[in-house]
Formats: C-alpha cells, structure tokens, sequence
DNA sequence: TCCTTTACGGGTCACTGTGCCTCGTAATGC
DNA sequence: GCATTACGAGGCACAGTGACCCGTAAAGGA
C-alpha cells in the first residue's frame, strides 16, 4: 500500500495531475462555484464535491484557493482581454478598455480575477501570484505598442499602462458600477492628448 | 435578569455603545492586530481578547469585521489624506499622490482600507459600505477643486478623480512596489496636460 | 436613595471549513 | 501480470463563528 502524501509537488504544481480529468473537473467546478455563491461562500470542500473528486486530490495538486482559481483564470483571461487592431488609435484604445470592463464586471474569469485581487490584499503569497501572472500589464502592454506611432510622447510604458487601466480597475473595484462607456470615451481622449 | 440580545442595533450602528470605552479599546485592538498578525489571521475572538473585551459586546456593536475596520480606518484617514494647498496644481497634486501612496502602503489606517478593498471583491456588502465611505472620492475631489481653475479643459469630476487616483491605486493593489515618485510626476505632468 | 434597566466580561455550545490521514479501488507503465 | 501511483471517500483534530446564558456593574428615573 501506498500513502497519499509521497509523490511530487511540494508547494504547488510540480508535476501535472495523472488525470486532465480531475484537473478539468476542478478548474471548471471553481467556475461554476464562482458565479453560483460567490467567492466567500467557496469552500475547498465545496469545490471537490462539485467536481466529483477526493479532498486530497485538490490539495494535492494546489496548496490554496487562490491557486486554483488563478489557473482557471487564465485559461480565459487572456483571450478575453485581447482586441483586434484598429486603425484609430482612439477607437483601439476604447475596444480594449470596453472588453476589460466587461472582463471585470461580467465574465467568470474576471471575477476570479477580482477575487484574487481582493485576496491578494490580505494573503502577500497571493500578491505574488497575481503579479506574477501580470494579466493586467501583459495585455495592456498589447494595446499600447500599437498606439505608440500616434502618441509620440508617450512616458515610461509602465506608467501608460497604468493610466490608461488604472482608473477603470480601481472604479470596478471600489464602486459598484463601473465607468460608463461615455467615460471611458473621454478618458481615452484625454490619454491621447497627453501623450501627443 | 436580562438577556445580552435586546436593545438597539439591528445591523451595525443604531446608538454609540454605552461604554465609550469599549468601543475605543475595540478599534484599538483592530489597529495592532492588523499590523501584528494581518487581516486574514485577525478573528473576532481575537480582537475581543485583544481589547480586554467580550466576543458578546464585538458583535453587539459590529456584525463584521469588516465594518470594525471601516470605522477604525475613517477615523484616521481622512487626516492622512487631506493635505495643504500648493500655490502650483502640479505640486498640489504631486503632494497628494505622495500622501495617496504613503497612506496605502504604510499607514495603519491604509492597510484597513486595502484590506476593505479587498474583502469588497467577495462580499457586495462590504463594497457597498466602502463605495459608501468614498474615502478616494472624497479626498480627491478636494484636491480636483483647487487646480480647477489652472485646468479648464477638466472632464466630468468623477472621471478626473478616477484619472487621478486610478492608477496609483492598482498599482499598489496589484503589484508589491508603488509607483515610484518620478512616475507620479510624470502622471501629474500628463494629466494636467490633457486637461489643459 | 433605592431599584429598574442596560451593557458588560466571561463561558458554553452547535455548526462549519480546514488540512491531514487512512481506507480500499482503479488506472497506468514496465 | 505486477508493482506503482493517483483516485474517491470518509474520519479526525483543530480553529473561527455567532448565538446563547450567567452573574456583575454601571447608568438613569422615582
């Protein structure tokens, strides 16, 4: 016989799981969890019931609840948050931060999102993981090399990025509503007389 | 005899506590046990032994932590965020970014409200209680009002506190290191450009 | 002044989530 | 075919929650 606690991954995720099967059970039971009670209510417990699998086999292959929903995140996250090019840099602008929005606000992925942002301000392991992953900068960084010929005066692109996500993020992360289409209309135009 | 579940409160805040002494010796509490041992291991029973304190007469007066530490953070913040005018709009804002990124990544007060900020993106409760505080909003409008008059070409209030404040704060809830001084300038430096 | 009212500290209790362990079983790879 | 390994299921000790109940002490009205 064999005890469960031999085997690979010290922290997190060395080795994959023997079955995609349980892994996709569980990412896609996160999911579901996600948007059926919330965040709070999402119990490590909870989660292997939904997906049909062993408490162990969750801890097995992640240590958190922040772990698993990061990569049942990312599987999504990136495609959401990418735009296809446009000719104006304005309406490019505007296509990236209306999907980042709705990623926010509405898509499964980004509430895990958000919920991983919440708890990265009270876990730092989580903060790490978050900044890691670097979603938010990956894609931003996307968007604004293809402006850069229409805003020569563009500064450190750390800081662009930060402008131009910055006030949409803190805005669905502290109210309830997020920035109004019109707004972001508007602040897309103010970035790009700054940066002209 | 009396039962401990008559009188006031329903959910959180109806009469003062009758002993002002308990109730500071709470918020007190909250304050050391967030920088001592962090907000994830901060438990109820804790905060009541900490203040010398029955768990009773915790949940009379706050249903939540939560709510504990919104009334432990306002007390301070609003202080910390309010800063003296400055005869040039660059440096007025300058000073209260500087004030913005101390107060979340050092001060006590901060810390509460990061922590709130992030409890937000797992109970609608809280985030109805932060947006409701509008601790940002606020303090930023203060500032917005005074380089009115040096920025005519100011968009909705709303979304210039947004502009202002937004990327200052995610980049401080996102990522471990805040944006450093040479980009805050660089953020002012552009903004009032697009509002010129 | 007495005496009712009210909050107080402290303790108990049922309930829930966690993370570890141990079953017996089923799938994998040599 | 046989050893290895992950699997599901359940049990366990421990901690936090939030409700109760107790006896005490401090207001406030007569």
């Amino acid at each position: 016989m064999v005890s469960d606690t031999d085997h690979v991954p010290p922290g997190g995720k060395a080795g994959r799981p023997r079955s995609e099967r349980a892994r996709r059970a569980v990412l896609h039971a996160v999911d579901d969890l996600l948007v059926d009670v919330g965040y709070a209510a999402m119990t490590m417990k909870g989660i292997a019931e939904r997906a049909g699998v062993g408490r162990q086999t969750v801890y097995r292959w992640w240590s958190t609840k922040a772990e698993i929903l990061l990569e049942a995140c990312l599987v999504d996250a990136e495609e959401e948050l990418t735009t296809p090019p446009r000719p104006d840099a304005a309406d490019d602008l505007l296509a990236y931060l209306t999907a980042l929005t709705e990623f926010l606000t509405t898509s499964p992925a980004g509430l895990a999102y958000r919920a991983l942002i919440g708890e990265a301000q009270h876990d730092p392991v989580v903060r790490d993981l978050v900044h890691q992953a670097g979603l938010l900068a990956l894609s931003a960084h996307d968007v604004l090399r293809r402006v850069r010929s229409s805003a020569p005066n563009m500064p450190d692109e750390c800081l662009c990025a930060a402008q131009l996500t910055g006030p949409v993020v803190t805005q669905i992360l502290t109210t309830p509503e997020p920035l109004p289409e019109r707004l972001l209309e508007a602040h897309v135009a103010a970035l790009l007389r700054a940066w002209r």
